[in-house]
DNA sequence: CAGAATCCTTCGGGATACTG
DNA sequence: CAGTATCCCGAAGGATTCTG
């Protein structure tokens, strides 16, 4: 399978073959909360390569847009677009459904105890 | 990175990497409108070791529940459980974004025309 | 700072054939 | 029908180094 998203019928299926991927979500993330610098980007966790990548993929799509601050040093910055604010029900979606039902297994001193 | 997505902090992460994969999405969507058989959802292009294996996934997960009838042949059965339910808001936004920002390109007569 | 380049390894996926 | 088993390959990812 793995055509071309634009050749899927399925607007959910073309969302999928877009997003579902843990960096570009992450980045998603990140972004929602404004603009970000590649660096900071980084401290998620992401090699530079893969961010690279993805902001690259991001770019493409029209979902982040790049901006070169001409100062100096020159800095560049990643924000989302039209197009990406459009993504927070998503990410909201998946908040709450995180937040339900995966939640982190509380580790308490007791709880630590008992667990042993 | 890539640890446990149990000890990840962030809710969105964490939904993030269970179902940021573009089968388990596309099975979810196959499941919301009803019970499936493993050969229905093969239909939808996926090959049976991946449908195997996410599905395995997700019962492990508690999001679907396998269910065997005591028929001649016997059939298995593949529901959404209440916490699979969850989930219809994030596939909901998925289409709606999918719906307005990922239009297929139309291939009229005339386009298709000018195209070249 | 914002990446590109390289290397190396592993994992994941497609295809196909087989089985209780 | 509902999967499992094998094979085989390409692509993707981690780590690290380098640079305009």
């Amino acid at each position: 399978m793995m055509t071309q998203a634009s050749d899927i019928a399925c607007p959910i299926q073309r969302a999928a073959m877009l997003f579902a991927d843990v960096y570009i979500i992450i980045i998603l993330r990140d972004l929602m909360s404004g603009p970000k610098r590649f660096t900071a980007l980084q401290q998620s966790g992401i090699n530079p390569r893969i961010l690279s990548q993805r902001l690259r993929k991001l770019t493409r799509e029209g979902v982040i847009a790049r901006t070169r601050f001409a100062e100096r040093p020159p800095r560049v910055e990643y924000a989302l677009t039209e197009k990406g604010s459009a993504l927070l029900p998503v990410l909201d979606a998946l908040k709450n459904f995180g937040e339900k039902f995966l939640a982190i297994p509380e580790i308490t001193e007791d709880s630590q105890t008992i667990l042993q």
